[in-house]
DNA sequence: CGACGCTGTCACAGACCGTCACGTTCGGTC
DNA sequence: GACCGAACGTGACGGTCTGTGACAGCGTCG
């Protein structure tokens, strides 16, 4: 909603700055100043603790973050897609960890010109503000999800929100993150996923044509399942 | 950390805005356009789904905000603190509950009026966004402390966060929300609350002199549970 | 003063999901 | 096309947390 892919497009208002000289995008600021960066499959952008020198914008591939207890027990904070932020955190070392799911394209930014841009551009300070809102729900949507829903539950919001990243009426959906990372990021193991998946694509609400692609047959019943509006029937989980 | 209780010291900067006028500060635009509006014990502020038509600003006192899910299982997404602000969020409703923990005064801006602020002031999008990514790292540690701790390394963590709150070296803290806010809010039910807040005063780790207040015995032990670092011995937990 | 309600505490049976173990499939390489 | 390791799927079992019910502490009200 209210998606800033065309981010060019807002770029130029008369806002409160210099009002004589064209004011540059944020784009066209940010261009100044980005190096371009590749990443491989499973390559690891930055990890948890180290200084956060730098920021990245992610322009091609999936990336996922995620934080790790000390005896090694994970949880994916989140998928992040082309046009999101990576390291815009304020303090002064990264909070988590950042994994390519995919190949992944990003660009790179020093941290102190990139705040520079920031504070001289109100439109770029928007565009963040509203980016980083958005993460927020996201944010607190995962908080309901692993307080309060069951694997079932939690499965099914996760193929939806898959599914509607891929497109409203889109059927066909693929799955780029292999299964530790959704159990991961569900707040369950890979056994339970891979249970859950199979019953729903017992009781025809997927299938499952291969590992990576999940095909929704009766959306209806995914999301009353998603939301715990359980029609279903007392049968549904005995069988 | 880093509060905004002195916002009134960073507000006048000469940015990039119009470098003739003194430009005013946040506190100083926002003061023109809003009302106080007291909030007692339990009170809602406003309800998930609501048209969201205002923003507020906690003056004083504790906020709770909340989703609910159909069946009426409720997940608290975490309390608000004076400076903090409430109904920032993009969208046209109310993404979730909140509800006064506390007895409350907070401002009331209509969303039009505040929204035209934020355009207009850079130093309070700049603030707006620091606020929003403290919010955002605090629901990052939810989100870990949801998918991936016990229920008695949830107390713990609870525990010292409400600690640092009150000051570092504090070790007298108040509990001013119920059990069954904390149970929602570490995605437990209150008995469990109940029966690890037992077990961790039979340890030592802390001692209940009331109701609404937890004494810490053990810093140490406690900060080790809340990590998963598990030192405590193998027999801990079986008495 | 005693009845009532609310919150918190505790015990016990049981469900859900994690743990452990093993077989199968997938994907890349030779 | 065969090999091999990683990822995935499935089953048995058990632990953690839950759900329910009963009881205690405290404030409110008649």
């Amino acid at each position: 909603m209210l998606a800033h892919r065309d981010s060019q497009s807002h770029g130029y208002r008369p806002s409160a700055a210099s009002p004589l000289n064209r004011v540059p995008t944020p784009d066209e600021r940010l261009a100044r100043i980005r190096s371009p960066k590749a990443f491989n499959r499973r390559d690891s952008i930055f990890f948890e603790g180290d200084p956060a020198e730098q920021v990245f914008e992610i322009v091609e591939g999936l990336v996922g973050v995620h934080k790790l207890l000390p005896d090694g027990r994970r949880q994916v904070i989140g998928f992040l897609h082309p046009g999101d932020f990576l390291g815009l955190a304020l303090g002064d070392t990264y909070l988590y960890t950042a994994e390519a799911v995919t190949a992944v394209t990003a660009f790179r930014y020093e941290r102190p010109r990139f705040e520079r841009q920031v504070d001289q551009s109100p439109a770029l300070a928007r565009r963040l503000l509203h980016l980083v809102s958005t993460e927020m729900q996201a944010a607190q949507d995962h908080v309901l999800l692993l307080g309060r829903k069951s694997a079932a539950e939690k499965v099914a919001t996760f193929v939806l929100e898959l599914a509607e990243r891929a497109g409203d009426g889109e059927t066909e959906v693929s799955v780029p993150m292999v299964r530790g990372d959704i159990a991961d990021y569900l707040g369950l193991t890979t056994e339970t996923v891979s249970r859950v998946f199979t019953r729903l694509r017992q009781q025809g609400i997927v299938d499952l044509p291969s590992l990576n692609k999940v095909t929704i047959l009766d959306r209806d019943a995914l999301e009353n399942l998603a939301e715990g509006d359980d029609d279903t029937g007392s049968d549904s989980w005995a069988a």
